[in-house]
RNA sequence: CGGGGCGUGGCCCAGUCUGGUAGGGCACCGCGUUCGGGACGCGGGGGUCGGAGGUUCAAAUCCUCUCGCCCCGACCA
């Protein structure tokens, strides 16, 4: 390709609206164009990058046995009532009607639609397992897009769906999928890690999600500092206190001490001068099941999925205000477990907590000394979410706390789709049996995006070669001497030859210009021709990542290239 | 949805407080010089100052409404 017969629109300045180094160099580099919020325009060479990506993915998903389809991007409703989640997905789901005035949604993901199509199709035991698998648009209308492809509202995304007669063999495409992806993201270049995770509204029993390192992530994972255990903070499990509790303070009695308008607990211990791991953070919660309190140590933050594991219902949210006001007799701010009647889910923190600070169920008071089992009664379990230190759940050595961008995510769904949309097969005796699915999807762009986090310096993007939109760039320093372009010329069609994706930069431009856009754009070796190097028959090889360059004579520049690519 | 901020040529921004007929840098076009790390000179094109309404002799600037974008939060009482 030709840079000056391309579309590559490099910027000196990082755009103002851009926050984070992978938008900024996606956009200066030419990759993208923001079109609105969390929509974007891909640019020649940022499709070049996504389409290195979906190759990588392609290959590996059909080397693992996944059939590649491609199902609508616009659903209807139908399919989303019959799964029930056309009243519970909520307004990530882009709704709209039809001239008929009929009700359609564009795919946030495509469980309904595949088990769809395979309830259709697939009728007996012989024809299963199966794993199909898209790469395509989709559309999540995310409350706060942000950070460019890293969280868009239109997104590409591979995902692939598998169905069973077995749990056995459901668990074994699992395991083979998890084993694909630690090879697409290796092949991809990046430094992840798989982490145990939350299922979330997809549903399912059990999940993963690959998680690039970097200090950007949205999203918290705690690892061992000895043992491979790695997960999500939402999903780590905190073990609770063996044995009795360990009583080291007098019990003393309850008391109550006014504390107008303190509501938070920063605010409660400064006034009362008490560690925040002295209160106890009641808070009130709407269930299926009803209203019931969940408490935690003051220090600490509620995991509301475990929570809702640990009562078994369906949803939990925070209470209104009014129904707060109703339960507690006390306006926000001074929920307590003393005296209240309703069922109350502590975590284990609370347990061994003595002479604690709870509010009073009472306008601008609080309770001191409160003692648990003495003051109140509660049920137990792991409720909050871990924190960096905690004990490691299989070995009890202290967790890591880590930043990472989830890239990819595989769950166990079970037989959530195919029991409510009637995706059934016939087994060996004939008897009808809903099909076990597992679900297994990859940011396409958010990979790419995770890529340039890891990949950059303070020049530019450093592509990993894989992903790179091109192998090689040529930069003939002066397109005017006619000896300079000649031998660009050549080796832009003897690097060709070898079947490497080679960039010339024949723009008539100054060199400074062409070598900071050079390092801009990061592919990854450069061949710059000059009259200067010329003179001995020579041309300069350097890579992206490398300080140094090399002269190597012209006839071997493209066997030195190849070396370098294929050493990297 | 709550709080904060920002909308001025393709990009980055000044000008707004204190109203007086729109400016710089980059990019773009022409000519010349220059030519291995974002050159320089001269000349040039391009702006409903996000939109609507209002105040005023006069509005980018003040007032009202509205749209868009960004950041923080949106569950921790």
């Amino acid at each position: 390709m030709r840079l000056s017969s391309m579309l590559l629109p490099t910027l000196r300045e990082s755009p103002a609206d851009a926050e984070v180094v992978s938008h900024k160099l996606m956009v200066r580099a030419g990759l993208i164009r923001k079109v609105a919020a969390g929509i974007y325009n891909l640019l020649p060479l940022g499709l070049r990058v996504i389409q290195k990506v979906e190759g990588i993915v392609r290959e590996e998903m059909n080397r693992a046995g996944a059939q590649e389809v491609l199902m609508p991007f616009v659903l209807p409703a139908e399919l989303w009532r019959e799964s029930g989640r056309w009243d519970v997905y909520g307004k990530e789901l882009l709704r709209f009607k039809d001239r008929h005035g009929r009700d359609f949604c564009l795919g946030p993901t495509h469980e309904e639609g595949i088990t769809d199509m395979v309830r259709g199709e697939v009728r007996s035991y012989r024809d299963l397992p199966v794993n199909l698998y898209q790469i395509q648009t989709k559309f999540r209308d995310e409350i706060r897009p942000r950070f460019g492809l890293m969280r868009g509202r239109e997104f590409m995304m591979k995902d692939a769906y598998s169905f069973h007669a077995t749990d056995e063999s459901a668990e074994e495409e699992y395991q083979n999928m998890f084993d694909t992806y630690s090879r697409i993201f290796k092949r991809c270049g990046l430094a992840f890690c798989a982490v145990e995770a939350e299922t979330g509204p997809i549903g399912g029993s059990f999940s993963h999600e690959f998680m690039v390192l970097a200090d950007t992530g949205e999203d918290a994972i705690v690892n061992c500092s000895k043992c491979d255990y790695a997960a999500n903070v939402e999903r780590a499990e905190i073990k609770g206190p063996e044995g009795k509790p360990l009583r080291k303070e007098k019990q003393e009695p309850l008391k109550k001490v006014s504390t107008p308008g303190m509501k938070s607990v920063e605010e409660v211990s400064s006034f009362l001068k008490v560690e925040p791991s002295r209160l106890i953070k009641t808070l009130i919660y709407e269930t299926d099941k009803g209203i019931v309190a969940a408490l935690v140590r003051g220090d600490f933050e509620i995991n509301e999925a475990k929570l809702r594991r640990m009562l078994a219902v369906e949803f939990v949210r925070l209470a209104e205000e009014e129904t707060i006001e109703k339960i507690t007799g006390a306006p926000m701010g001074f929920a307590g477990p003393v005296g209240l009647g309703i069922e109350i889910a502590a975590d284990f923190s609370v347990k061994d907590m003595e002479n604690g600070v709870t509010g009073a169920n009472e306008a601008d008071a609080h309770l001191t000394s409160v003692n648990p089992e003495r003051d109140f009664k509660a049920l137990y379990g792991d409720i909050r979410t871990a924190v960096e230190g905690d004990p490691c759940p299989r070995c009890s050595s202290p967790l890591k706390l880590r930043r990472g961008i989830e890239v990819g995510h595989i769950f166990k769904l079970g037989t959530k789709y195919s029991e409510s949309m009637g995706a059934t097969f016939l087994d060996e005796k004939g008897k009808e049996r809903p099909m076990i699915m597992g679900c297994y999807g990859i940011g396409i762009g958010r990979t790419a995006a995770a890529a340039i986090e890891q990949n950059h310096d303070e020049n530019g993007i450093i592509w990993p070669i894989p992903l790179a939109p091109f192998d090689c760039e040529i930069l003939p320093v002066n397109v005017n001497d006619p000896e300079t372009l000649k031998t660009a010329e050549s080796l832009y069609v003897s690097l060709g030859e070898k079947g490497m994706e080679v960039l010339l930069d024949d723009r008539d431009e100054r060199a400074g210009v062409k070598f900071k856009d050079a390092d801009l754009i990061g592919i990854p070796v450069r061949v710059t021709v000059s009259s200067r190097t010329l003179e001995e028959g020579s041309v300069e090889v350097k890579q992206r990542r490398a300080a140094d360059k090399r002269l190597v004579k012209v006839g071997d520049a493209a066997g030195e290239v190849e070396r370098l690519l294929k050493n990297d």
